[in-house]
DNA sequence: GTCTATAGGCTGATAGAC
DNA sequence: GTCTATCAGCCTATAGAC
């Protein structure tokens, strides 16, 4: 009885989140009707409601879902011992994450207050676990007398919204190549927590 | 005849604006109604279409305001000649700025989206004038070889996407006063241009 | 300038046939 | 699982009385 490809309703499923991405990122959630999704996934919109309860959950599956991989992806990383080497691959790691995942990026800043209260908390735990990486980084290296910083936990909120910024004006056609705008913030950052870049080779 | 009193009429166009500036920044363009403005502002919703031609226009005016503002607020600054001493008079000017205004600063970034076309340019050039503030700067230090960067225009909109997102996290109640979040950020600023608080006295 | 009333259309979500 | 049809309510914007 293996089933070779994935049924009808699975296919219609994964494409309504796709579509719900797509435009929810394009037009904001609350500009989106579920008869706009229904008719680009191409089915009616009451059938829809055979897939997900309602757009609150298309909404907070599409937030959670992103979440949650961002940090599985991380948790795969594998992570150097020094502090400075570990904010590196941070700031790659961030930067190639979200340029690949635009849409998704977009809506998990711009649609937050869209969600209901507890929607909202069960992402924002998860966001707040994604912030205490860098925080933790900064942490180590300002202990072990690497860094040079006033504060770890602003300057771990400035790094993150430096960094998630390149989103808003990178174009892929664009004058640089995202691996030279990876090495200006590698050095930006490095040199914003007061270390520069190892020399001497 | 002079008027002592700004009309019935003037009350409500100025009242109309803050209301809303206030339920677009909580709640997002597009999840706000007119009859919701109007019940807040106390009139009939009809009676908004006095004071503003349609929806559309009301975000299109508070956008511009806030830009043209922003950049009056900039052109009253005396400014140093020194580039380093530039950069720390914008970094507390910015930072003042927006926390003193986190509506207009909120749907200033979150809004851009519903804009039609013809208002989006408008309301991007006025950005776009902002952003070159910065990035002027930027350039100025470092052909005075005083900054380190390997991009001025990358650094520039790193620079600001790490500052407003102060707005996003700062609380009056919280740990830090403004004052100190402002030195925070100008140690950080400066370090990640490559100088450091000028020493020495 | 504000009111009431309304036009014309869209909304999220459901019911029942197939 | 998808369809058609529909409910009940909301939306922007306008018309005309006062």
């Amino acid at each position: 009885m293996a089933r070779t490809h994935g049924s009808k309703g699975e296919e219609t499923a994964k494409r309504i989140d796709e579509v719900a991405l797509k435009l929810f990122a394009k037009k904001g959630y609350a500009a989106v009707s579920m008869r706009e999704i229904a008719l680009e996934v191409g089915v009616q919109a009451g059938a829809l409601y055979n897939h997900c309860p309602n757009k609150q959950a298309l909404l907070t599956n599409l937030l959670a879902d992103h979440m949650q991989a961002l940090l599985d992806a991380w948790g795969e990383m594998e992570l150097p011992k020094d502090p400075a080497q570990q904010l590196e691959t941070f700031v790659r790691f961030h930067i190639q994450y979200h340029l690949k995942r635009p849409d998704q990026v977009f809506i998990s800043y711009m649609e937050l207050r869209n969600l209901e209260p507890d929607n909202f908390k069960k992402i924002e735990a998860l966001r707040r676990q994604y912030e205490a990486i860098p925080k933790n980084i900064l942490a180590a290296g300002q202990m072990a007398g690497q860094f040079n910083l006033a504060d770890t936990h602003v300057a771990a909120m400035a790094i993150l919204a430096q960094l998630t910024g390149v989103t808003t004006w990178y174009r892929e056609q664009g004058r640089l190549s995202q691996q030279k705008i990876e090495d200006i913030y590698v050095q930006l950052v490095c040199q914003s927590v007061g270390i520069t870049l190892s020399g001497g080779h």
